[in-house]
DNA sequence: ACAATACGTCAGCTTTGTTGACATTCCAAG
DNA sequence: CTTGGAATGTCAACAAAGCTGACGTATTGT
């Protein structure tokens, strides 16, 4: 594999250098979805289903506004997606008790365990690509990524680490 | 690796970890894909255009059979989208001159207009977040990124680089 | 009392993916 | 020279998942 590595700043920005990064990003994201992909395919779910539940479980108690804010579809996409989850037992929308108006959203025993496939998956090409790519790789990466979030999101995105404290 | 990075390569790895990383990457892809798809969405456009307007203008002449394995979609599919392209004169399908059965692709003088307009805006967010993360993290960056891919697709993307010898 | 919020839903449309079937053209092997 | 297979194009039908717009219903806050 040809090294690129230009090391100086200058260098370092060439149009050609961001393509590549262009073109890593396009080529692992496939990778990074395809084996969850593969498991979805064989019952009626597909990635929103995915990115719903993944969520969710992330989060319990979550509501339906705050779910959309994260996922960035409308209500109604989302909905179609929920009902599904619902109506299969996967997922529990519980009214809530401070707010009558608010849904909260919990994955089902059965939900739990569809999740945890899903995630086991993903996170087992993520231990590898981590594994392989070294402690120091995986900073830069998590570094530029966060970098090339918009700020709405990577709001989001810390704020979902947070909410442990 | 020596024993201090061996308790650190288990913390590393723990799935909150991992989980963060999936989230980072879901994150980063809107941003990604967001500043092309405000372009796109203003013309009769989408990604799957850009996709195939992008790796058309990284390797002019590339046969159909070659952008369907770097896509990884049907060939009715890309069919569609090229078809379309063609059409609105942005993208020339020319009969191969050795293999008649192929077409080779080109972008015409408009085709290429809009590419860069494209690709100038998403290697612009690129560039920020490079510049941001700096060039270590940027190394790091692409080694998870390459991590990542299945290996097929690792293949194809270190074959689109070296094509230029 | 009234406006705003949270949620659900109906209807219709778009993009982008999928299968399956079939025609055409052409290269290459028998 | 014929024929099988490869590369391509195309038709049809369909599905997933996004969108807009409109409307209804609780519920909440002012």
């Amino acid at each position: 594999m040809p090294d690129t590595q230009g090391g100086e700043s200058l260098l370092f920005l060439t149009d050609e250098q961001l393509r590549q990064g262009i073109e890593a990003m396009f080529f692992a994201y496939r990778g990074f979805t395809a084996d969850p992909d593969r498991i979805l395919a064989t019952m009626a779910y597909g990635r929103a289903h995915h990115r719903a539940i993944h969520f969710i479980a992330r989060r319990p108690g979550t509501t339906v506004n705050n779910l959309l804010g994260i996922l960035g579809v409308t209500k109604q996409s989302l909905n179609r997606v929920l009902r599904t989850l619902v109506e299969d037992g996967l997922v529990d929308s519980r009214v809530g008790t401070s707010d009558k108006r608010e849904r909260h959203l919990y994955l089902t025993e059965d939900g739990a365990a569809l999740e945890r496939k899903l995630s086991d998956a993903q996170r087992a090409r993520m231990r590898a690509a981590y594994r392989t790519a070294g402690p120091e790789a995986v900073a830069g990466f998590r570094k530029v990524l966060e970098a090339m979030m918009d700020p709405d999101l990577r709001r989001k995105y810390y704020a979902i680490r947070e909410e442990d404290s």
